[in-house]
DNA sequence: TTGAAAGCGCTAACAT
DNA sequence: ATGTTAGCGCTTTCAA
């Protein structure tokens, strides 16, 4: 058997209770000499004592766990995300348990089920498009929880998000006061929730900067195919408004495709498009470094969730609900 | 108070015990009634039991929890190993906790030191150059665990990496098929180990295309500041060496700062170099289509070593060690 | 300055 | 067909 509070105590002689209160550092507080303080302290360090986190937060009732629920763990996005969220939580002494939705509803209900069942403080949830019902649940329970990258209008629950209405009004503003003439909005049927306030951004820039919306001129890309579906999208938009000169893409990977339509059809479109993306990549930078672009800083959004989360299990009953909106940082070339 | 076997059992007049089994799917097995079996199940039910997995896992001695440590969580390589062993774990039931060693040893100990109190069952371990001492404790511990990406030439332990000198020596000796007389290697001082296979499949590759190695054509770029870096190596090495016409990269990220290099100076890589690279990248694929690459398959690593791993756990004290070498998928242009 | 003992929620050997 | 009970490793109240 592995060392333990009692095999010590055992060995020295002592109750588990004085190993206990020593071990946790209340040793002086609670008035032990300092005799049997370096006892206990040096034993167990020489039989290498480990605390069984289990056994204590089973005792406490509460651990030092966060769950964090995310669609898709290699994406790049969450995974920047998941990483705010660890390196925040290990501050503070938190483990962060990851687990992965797929994008699935059902999934992620069983995936929350199980979370809860590990006894996580708190949970941190990047929903999907129909996640309505289970938080519901979690709020009516009563059990900590924040929502990032999207929040559910009709429910009052923690949230972090972006500012994506502003960076997108930003930078297509930004694109006609360069000089585009007619700027075309490319976006996808997916995270409908984000992908509406980055459109609503557009619209509200297109008719500030004097111009009337059109129809024609949004293109909106099935995502589960949207290396293909792009390509006849495009061609499409391009014979149908052939003066198009400005573009404003919702998402990185929207914009790389498009660039990738451009070169295969030997499109010079370094001049002929102003252009700009929500997020940029490593490879638009190479090969579009005339694009603008809103700087998401996604770690930013991981570590300041944990950071409403442990003010929540802190405040335990009586504890504020909070919203924030992060502000991107604009690059405009 | 929450929903507990006990509170089940009072309400319903039975023992602990008898909700527990029942709940448990034990009912039929040791003869419960029909009746008393459906009369827990849907009670239970009704008030939304939620069995707590951390006074299961007290009492049965084990959790179902594994730690995944790599050295950076956004970094997409690690995260894409993180998707494979969190898929993999939740389809055996097991939750996956994911901690950052930030590729520092310390840290990596103390990481190790608190997964081991969360009482993991088993760790995955991505490790930094200097893990070997952290590495000896677990095995003198008889501790589960799996190295991946790497392992420790004079310990015994579970492994799982790639075929990297195959792959490297492969890649090298396609670039001398298609023509090329002379092939430098750009490589990084990081990741030591792996690093060092790759370049001695080069080596092989050059000698048995019958070549020799020159020092000249050794590029080793500063990781820290690689980015910069690079940009002076390579200067010195096409100055010193004009007549380069293959170049084969490592690793992904050097290619790329590589093709910004060449952009940057305007010099027309497409037709001055055949080149190959290990790992690729959206923005390589589209800057330079012509090149060469090993296919890293980097969530079957994850995956494979969580099986590994389970089968450890499942032996308990008999178990048998693994090393797997995987291969990587070449895409030879 | 130290210890005894109850309890956290669950499992499982041993009854009946 | 169902119950009793000890125990997992720790915390914490109450005593001494």
């Amino acid at each position: 058997m592995a060392v333990s509070l009692k095999s010590i105590a055992e060995e020295l002689g002592l109750s588990i209770a004085t190993v206990s209160w020593i071990l946790s550092g209340q040793g002086e507080e609670r008035g032990f000499s300092a005799a049997t303080i370096k006892l206990v302290k040096s034993y167990a360090k020489k039989v290498g004592y480990r605390p069984n986190l289990l056994a204590r937060s089973l005792s406490k009732g509460h651990t030092k766990t966060l769950g964090l629920i995310i669609p898709s763990i290699s994406d790049p996005f969450y995974s920047q995300m998941a990483k705010g969220v660890e390196e925040k939580a290990a501050e503070s002494g938190y483990v962060m348990i990851l687990v992965s939705s797929e994008g699935d509803e059902k999934k992620e209900r069983r995936l929350i089920q199980t979370l809860l069942e590990q006894q996580v403080a708190g949970l941190i949830i990047a929903p999907t498009n129909k996640s309505d019902n289970v938080i519901r649940q979690l709020l009516k329970e009563k059990y900590p929880f924040v929502l990032v990258d999207r929040y559910i209008p009709e429910l009052v629950s923690n949230y972090v998000i972006f500012d994506n209405e502003d960076s997108s009004y930003d930078l297509v503003t930004h694109l006609y006061s360069k000089g585009s003439r007619k700027v075309a909005l490319i976006t996808t049927d997916t995270h409908l929730f984000i992908m509406g306030m980055r459109r609503d951004g557009y619209r509200r820039a297109v008719v500030d900067s004097g111009n009337v919306c059109i129809d024609d001129l949004v293109v909106e890309v099935n995502r589960d195919s949207y290396q293909e579906d792009i390509i006849s999208k495009l061609d499409v938009l391009f014979s149908r408004e052939p003066d198009i000169d400005g573009l404003f893409f919702t998402t990185h990977y929207l914009a790389e495709e498009a660039i990738r339509y451009f070169i295969t059809k030997g499109i010079d479109y370094h001049n002929r498009f102003r252009m700009a993306s929500m997020h940029i990549t490593k490879a638009l930078e190479m090969l579009a470094p005339e694009m603008s672009y809103a700087d998401i800083h996604v770690e930013r959004i991981g570590g300041m969730s944990v950071e409403i989360l442990l003010r929540n299990i802190q405040e335990k009953d009586n504890f504020v609900t909070e919203g924030v909106i992060l502000s991107n940082k604009r690059v405009l070339i």
